[in-house]
DNA sequence: CTAATGTCTCTAGCAACTATAGCTTCAAGG
DNA sequence: CCTTGAAGCTATAGTTGCTAGAGACATTAG
């Protein structure tokens, strides 16, 4: 059995986010020791695995919670889980496809800054007026991190 | 003069969000009509066009509030605004990497799935076990939208 | 035995908004 | 002139995925 500490750091995950996981139910309530401390067994350790490696790869939390009661029933078709693999896939693609456009922008920001005063300041020029954009890179719709 | 339902629409910024930004002095303290409703002139709505630009490119408000001031200051060297705007392609292109790595390994996933149950799927195998992954996907440290 | 470290609970904070509630003001139609 | 509906106002709370702090108890190394 392992304490908390020694859980987060096989898994790479910090105490607060352990204790925040079992407080939203994604893990469940640990066992406790006589001092009243949590003690995790290799179940935990595996879920807890899954889940880091999960968040690591962009899923939200949400989408891990379903995944994580797709594994619990082993017995079913994965054609819901290969649904969430391949929504996170195209969000994923279509922040790549953003970030692209994001980066040429910013290129060309930064290779024309002369690097004068900021009254001739590109940067500043680029930001004030989006006509001088080569790319149309507004805001599509929700954006989520990672 | 504009009401701050005209102006959000004129720089396709919603009217919570333009309060908002005025509460966190991003936008200066707007005039008001004698029944105490914001008025904003043409100013105005270039500062806010500038604003939405910049988050349009990724910016955060912090980094905006920078450019802002730097741009009240036009005598000044245009070398701050230019790292600020290196700073962010930097920041740019390393989640592009990132995201890089996890679409391929998100394609292995969602490829590999034959669709059978999910005691054989490899989604929820893959998650489980990082081993199988082809990449090094993990989490390298702080990470913001957009 | 003591001191240092680890763990406990609870609360609040981060970015950058978004949503809700309950009010007032404004513009247009009858 | 009056009403009605949209738009505005303030203030508060919620979102996601944690992170940080306070103050108390548990455990372990020397």
């Amino acid at each position: 059995m392992l304490t908390i500490g020694k859980l987060g750091e096989s898994a790479g995950v910090k105490v607060p986010t352990i204790r925040y996981y079992e407080q939203i139910g994604l893990l469940p309530e640990a066992e406790r020791s006589a001092g009243n401390q949590r003690l995790y067994g290799r179940k935990s350790q595996e879920r807890l695995a899954f889940i880091r490696h999960a968040r690591d790869l962009g899923f939200t939390l949400e989408a891990i919670r379903d995944l994580l009661s797709l594994s619990d029933r082993p017995d079913q078709s994965c054609a819901a889980a290969d649904a969430i693999a391949k929504a996170q896939l195209a969000e994923v693609e279509s922040r790549l496809a953003r970030l692209t456009a994001l980066k040429a922008e910013l290129e060309r920001m930064v290779v024309q800054c002369a690097g004068g005063s900021i009254a001739d300041c590109r940067v500043i020029e680029v930001l004030s007026d989006h006509s001088l954009c080569a790319t149309d890179h507004r805001h599509p719709e929700s954006e989520v991190p990672s």
